[in-house]
DNA sequence: CCGTTAATGTACGGACTGGTTAGTTAGTCA
DNA sequence: TGACTAACTAACCAGTCCGTACATTAACGG
């Protein structure tokens, strides 16, 4: 609630477009994660920000544009994360095991992120589609996980019959499935997924799954 | 639009009780699976339904409450589902694969379960924690993968250290993620994960895997 | 130091929304 | 058959919500 950031005026407000954008997709990033589409507020996104509710129609248009740039840099986001993947050097089953690993605790880290994309997924992805931004790239993920099947594949080590989109489907949505539906697993079964006493055992979990599957011997 | 049971008043208007909450519980379901609980609009779901709004609070006291009745009902469907699972005649790895098989034709089978699902995740369960009949009664999926795993143990066949809760997670997860992110997998990558053509890939898929991991060469 | 414009704030409109009030009608049972 | 109650309807209300018209001010180039 007080000045956080640098020179720190008093009490008056400088003319900075660009931290008033950042500051309101910020804002909005959290309330809709929070809420809902339906459920967030403009009238609460603006009073959380040291801004008014004009400024988010000044820079953004209207409620449906900042979700849609919420998407947007959430998206972009975990791209950059993607891009520093590091795991080409490995042998494809440690390669591929630490990609699993990656994913886990990003989705981990990132339960705003998930929230958006259940959310996403209610409205049927129709603003992911109609952002030309969004609908255009894909995930680095995909390129380094490619190659690493590729390798594996050639050594005779994985005999799984998948490529690399599935392969991310499958690690995915372990991922996701353990943060996104968290309460109402929680709920019915009495387990938290989330627990951090349980996170090494289900980080385990998912790489011992992955592997097994890529290399399971088919002649059975 | 036309009437649909049995002895079709000309125009004038039964007084069934038992019907016309049931059919405020069916459209609400369809209501709120689509357009989630905020999206959702009492006076649509009215209108929708051949009586009028105040009989939704007649019957169920508000929106929060119709909600609530909403997934109740919804859960106690797929519990009436699993309590007709009959698997355990079957080897344990044959069990656990025809296991997961119908856990996948259920979450494909019931599309609006799976959002109304994700809606309540979105309210961190609160519905579901406030329900009596919802946070008492546990899943019947979750008693026969116990005994499965217990069996498949004595006989050596299974190997992984999971029990039938962390399974179904497993297991869920997969077949959770293939239907609620189907929008936002389709469009970032381009790949339809519930289109017909692929259905048998991605069931054998899941089969594998879990049968991979609980079988799988742990001195490796 | 003044004109211009990007950036910001205020106040409000108009449609909508969940919930309610007041009243009506169909069925039932004494 | 007439009192009684459950089932039902229409109209409305108070508050909310997205969006905008209009006024204002900081910053910057000349």
């Amino acid at each position: 609630m007080t000045s956080t950031e640098g020179p720190a005026q008093p009490a008056g407000r400088t003319r900075d477009a660009a931290r008033t954008r950042a500051e309101i997709l910020a804002v909005a990033t959290r309330e809709f994660a929070r809420l809902g589409y339906a459920g967030a507020r403009v009238d609460e996104i603006a009073a959380r920000t040291r801004t008014t509710k004009r400024m988010i129609y000044y820079y953004f248009g209207g409620k449906e544009q900042l979700f849609t740039a919420v998407l947007e840099r959430a998206y972009s986001r975990i791209r950059e994360a993607e891009q520093l993947l590091d795991v080409e050097h490995l042998d494809p089953v440690a390669a591929v095991r630490r990609l699993a690993e990656l994913t886990f605790d990003h989705h981990e880290a990132h339960p705003d992120f998930i929230r958006l994309v259940s959310i996403e997924n209610i409205h049927e992805a129709e603003h992911i589609a109609a952002s030309a931004e969004l609908s255009r790239i894909s995930s680095p993920a995909i390129n380094v996980l490619t190659r690493i099947l590729d390798t594996g594949r050639e050594s005779g080590l994985f005999t799984a019959d998948v490529d690399a989109v599935d392969l991310h489907a499958m690690i995915s949505s372990f991922c996701f499935f353990r943060i996104a539906n968290r309460h109402t697993f929680g709920a019915l079964f009495g387990r938290d997924l989330v627990a951090a006493g349980q996170r090494e055992h289900y980080r385990t979990m998912l790489g011992d799954m992955i592997i097994a599957y890529l290399t399971a011997d088919r002649a059975a």
